[in-house]
RNA sequence: GCCGUUUUAGCUCAGUGGUAGAGCACAUCCUUGGUAAGGAUGAGGUCUCGGGUUCAAAUCCCGAAAACGGCUCCA
C-alpha cells in the first residue's frame, strides 16, 4: 500500500501503482468523470500513469489553468493528427498550449500552402477524429530509439530537436490513433473530451524563432469540452473587435495615422487632444502634493550624451539613427528617453542633501524605432508621450519614494476603475550579467527595497528573473479590462546607473559628496498606450470628466435653437462641454444618434423647458430623467465630475 | 525586417475581363416635430501606386506602399 496525500493534507492509502484516475474515482464518480490531468509530487502527470510510491496529489479539472493546458495541448496534437490526415507528408515542429488555446508549427510537404479557406476542413476532421475517442498511450523510449523512429517517419523537425535539446532518459512519445508524437505530456485520457474546436488563425513563424531559420506554418487554434463554451468564446471575440481602439479611436474621431506623415505616427485629433491634456491634468494633480517640477526639453539631444547614458552602446543601432547638421557634422538623435535630459537639468548646479527627493518631470516626447510588422494602433508606434518623471534620492530614501509612486499609480487606477491589476517585479538574471550595467551590491540593493517597498503597500507581486531594465529592476503594473485582458501600463524602475554615469552628486550633511539614485517612474505609460487601453477597457463610453462632449443639446425643433444657444452658454460659463445637435430631423432621431455616440447627457429642449428656463434631462444608457432647471443641472454635473475625480485622490 | 491576408465613395462593405454599386454619412428641398431611424432629390470614385498581359483590366500577372494577423523585438 502506497500514501496519497491531498492538497488540503489528509492522507489516504491506495495499491501501489494506483493511478490518478483511479484516486479520483474514489472519491467521486462526479470528479473522475470531470477530472483532465494530476500533477504528482509536483510534477503534470497523465490520469492513466500509475503512481509507485507516497505522493502528493493534485486533481485538475476545466476550471483550472493546469487542467486548460492539458486540454489545449493535447487538442494540439489532435490538430497534428488531423493535418497528418490532410497533408500526407507533412512535418511537424513545436506544438504546445498557449494562454487561449494552442497552435502547432507545421511544414506541409512540396509548399502546399494552409490558408483560412482550410480551416473548416481542419475543424471537420479534427472532430471526425475526436469521436472516434482514442485514447493517449505514453511511451518512454531512448534517445536511440526517438531518432529512428522520427527518422523513419520523416519527422526531421523532430529529429532536430530530439538530437540537440533532450537527454537519454528523459524522452517520451504519445499515441493517439495513428498519431504518434514526440512529447513530455502530459496529456487528458482521450480525444473524445474534446467537444468543440475553432481553428482561429494562420500565421508564419520561424522555427525555433530563429529569423534566420526555416518560416513554418503556425496554425493556431482553440477547444472546449462543451460546445456552449465555444459559443461563448466567439462572442467575447467579437466584444474585443468592437472594443478595438483603433476603431473606436476612429469613429470618436480622437487620432489618426497617415501615409503621408509616416507609419508609426500617430496624429492626435481635435478631440483627442482634448481627451489627453484633460489626463494631462489630471496627473499634474494627482503629483501635486508630492512637488514634482515639470520640465520640457528637446526633442533631440547630441548623440555624445546617449554615449554616456549608455543608451548608444544598447540600443544604438536599433534606434533612429542620428541626424547630422550640414555644415558642421554635428550629430543628434531623436530623443529615445528622457532621462539624460533631466539628469543634465539635476547636473546645471550643486546640489544639496536638502532638495532630495527632486522630482523632474516630463510630459516627454519621444521617438524610438520599431520594425515596421511590429506598429499596431496606440499600443506600438515610433512616437510616443511618456508621463515619465525621474526622482533624484539618497539610497536610504529610495524605499519611501517608491511608495509614494505607488500611490499615485494606484490612485490613477481607482479613478479609471482598474480594479484588477498585478504587480510584477523584474528581476536580473544572475545567469546573464553581461546584460546588466552595476554592481551585484547595488542590484540586490535596489531590488530589496523594491519588495519592501511593495510588501509595505501590501501588494501582491510577482516576481520575473531576467526581465529587468538593463540599467536596473523595476516594478510594471498590469491591468486587466473590462473582458479580462491584460494589459501594461504605469512602470517604476530604479536606477542607480545613470547617475554614476553623469557623475551626479549632492553635498551631504557633513559635506562630504555623494552620488544620488534615481527613479523612472510613468504611471500611464504612455499617453498613446493609456488612451488605447482606456478606450478598450470602457468600449468608448469615457467617463464624463474625460469625455470630449459632455452633454448634447437637442432642441425639439429650430425654433429653440435659440434657446439651446443660451443654455450651451449658461452650461459654457461652469466649464461644461456642451454642443447643439440642430439637424433638421425629429427628437427621436437625435436621442437615437447622440445615444449611439455615447454622449452622457442630452438635455431636450422645446417650448415648455424654454417658458421654464429649465433642460429635460436624459442619461445615456438611462433614459428620461426629468426636467431642472439649467443652472441646478449645470451644479449637479460640475458636482458629478468633481465626485469622479476627488473621491481617488484622498489619501 | 520575415511569412500570410487585405486595400473599391467620408465610413462599413458588395462587385471580379466589357459604361463602377449598396447602406450609413454629406448637400438641397419638403416637413417644425416631445424622448432610440420622417420624406424627396442630389453630389461624391485615377477602384492604393507603378509596370505588364489583353481589342478591352477595379478584376489576370509582376513590383512597391500601407493596414491587418502572427514571428522576432521593445530603453
Amino acid at each position: 500500500m502506497i500514501k496519497i496525500t491531498f492538497p488540503d493534507q489528509s492522507v489516504k492509502e491506495f495499491e501501489g501503482g494506483v493511478t490518478p484516475y483511479a484516486v479520483a474515482e474514489s472519491i467521486s464518480p462526479r470528479l473522475a468523470q470531470d477530472v483532465l490531468v494530476a500533477k504528482v509530487n509536483d510534477e503534470m502527470w497523465d490520469l492513466s500513469r500509475p503512481i509507485e510510491s507516497d505522493a502528493k496529489i493534485e486533481l485538475f479539472k476545466w476550471d483550472s489553468d493546469e487542467g486548460k493546458h492539458a486540454f489545449w495541448h493535447t487538442s494540439a496534437h489532435l490538430l497534428a493528427e488531423a493535418l497528418q490526415e490532410l497533408y500526407p507528408g507533412i512535418q511537424f515542429g513545436f506544438g504546445p498550449a498557449v494562454e487561449n488555446g494552442f497552435f502547432y508549427d507545421v511544414m506541409p510537404a512540396n509548399g502546399v500552402a494552409i490558408s483560412e479557406n482550410d480551416f473548416p476542413k481542419i475543424e471537420a476532421k479534427m472532430m471526425e477524429l475526436a469521436r472516434q475517442d482514442e485514447k493517449l498511450i505514453r511511451r518512454e523510449v531512448s534517445k536511440a530509439d526517438a531518432l529512428s523512429e522520427f527518422k523513419a517517419a520523416g519527422q526531421t523537425y523532430k529529429c532536430e530537436h530530439i538530437d540537440q535539446d533532450l537527454e537519454d532518459g528523459t524522452i517520451s512519445t504519445y499515441t493517439q490513433g495513428k498519431f504518434t508524437d514526440l512529447c513530455r505530456g502530459p496529456h487528458i485520457p482521450s480525444t473524445g473530451i474534446i467537444k468543440a474546436v475553432k481553428i482561429t488563425n494562420v500565421a508564419g513563424a520561424f522555427w525555433r524563432g530563429d529569423a534566420k531559420r526555416e518560416q513554418m506554418t503556425r496554425i493556431y487554434g482553440i477547444t472546449f469540452p462543451k460546445k456552449k463554451l465555444l459559443d461563448e468564446y466567439l462572442v467575447m471575440i467579437e466584444e474585443a473587435k468592437k472594443r478595438d481602439h483603433r476603431k473606436i479611436g476612429k469613429e470618436m474621431e480622437l487620432f489618426m495615422f497617415s501615409d503621408r506623415v509616416g507609419k508609426g505616427l500617430p496624429i492626435w485629433l481635435p478631440k483627442g487632444t482634448d481627451m489627453r491634456l484633460r489626463l494631462q491634468d489630471l496627473l499634474r494633480r494627482l503629483m501635486k502634493p508630492y512637488n514634482y517640477q515639470e520640465v520640457i526639453t528637446p526633442g533631440i539631444g547630441s548623440k555624445q550624451l546617449y554615449v554616456t547614458s549608455g543608451h548608444w552602446a544598447h540600443y544604438g543601432k536599433d534606434a533612429f539613427q542620428p541626424i547630422q547638421t550640414p555644415e558642421e557634422g554635428e550629430e543628434y538623435m531623436l530623443k529615445p528617453m528622457n532621462c539624460p535630459h533631466h539628469c543634465e537639468i539635476y547636473a546645471s548646479k550643486p546640489r544639496s542633501y536638502r532638495e532630495l527627493p527632486l522630482r523632474i518631470c516630463e510630459f516627454g516626447t519621444v521617438f524610438r524605432y520599431e520594425k515596421s510588422g511590429e506598429l499596431h494602433g496606440l499600443t506600438r508606434v515610433r512616437t510616443f508621450t511618456q508621463d515619465d518623471a525621474h526622482i533624484f534620492v539618497r539610497r536610504d530614501q529610495v524605499k519611501k519614494e517608491f511608495e509614494n509612486v505607488i500611490d499615485i499609480i494606484q490612485a490613477v487606477f481607482r479613478i479609471f476603475k482598474f480594479e484588477n491589476y498585478e504587480a510584477q517585479i523584474s528581476l536580473r538574471d544572475p545567469a546573464d550579467k553581461e546584460k546588466y550595467i552595476g554592481s551585484d551590491e547595488i542590484w540586490e540593493e535596489s531590488q530589496n527595497a523594491i519588495r519592501e517597498a511593495c510588501r509595505e503597500k501590501g501588494m501582491q507581486t510577482r516576481e520575473e528573473i531576467g526581465e529587468a531594465a538593463f540599467y536596473g529592476p523595476k516594478l510594471d503594473f498590469m491591468v486587466k479590462d473590462a473582458i479580462g485582458r491584460r494589459w501594461q501600463l504605469g512602470t517604476i524602475q530604479v536606477d542607480y546607473n545613470l547617475p554614476q554615469r553623469f557623475k551626479l552628486e549632492y553635498t551631504t550633511d557633513d559635506n562630504s559628496k555623494e552620488t544620488p539614485v534615481m527613479i523612472h517612474r510613468a504611471p500611464f505609460g504612455s499617453m498613446e498606450r493609456f488612451v488605447a487601453v482606456l478606450l478598450e477597457h470602457t468600449a468608448g463610453k469615457l467617463p464624463l470628466w474625460l469625455t470630449p462632449d459632455q452633454v448634447a443639446i437637442l432642441p425639439i425643433s429650430e425654433k429653440f435653437n435659440d434657446y439651446a444657444e443660451s443654455v450651451r452658454k449658461e452650461l459654457d460659463k461652469s466649464g461644461i462641454r456642451a454642443f447643439i445637435d440642430d439637424r433638421n430631423e425629429k427628437i427621436g432621431r437625435k436621442i437615437r444618434d447622440n445615444e449611439l455616440k455615447k454622449v452622457p447627457y442630452m438635455l431636450i429642449v422645446g417650448d415648455k423647458e424654454q417658458q421654464n428656463g429649465e433642460v429635460s434631462i436624459r442619461k445615456q444608457g438611462a433614459g428620461d430623467e426629468g426636467s431642472k432647471k439649467i443652472a441646478i443641472f449645470a451644479a449637479d454635473l460640475v458636482q458629478e465630475v468633481e465626485n469622479q475625480i476627488n473621491n481617488s485622490t484622498a489619501n
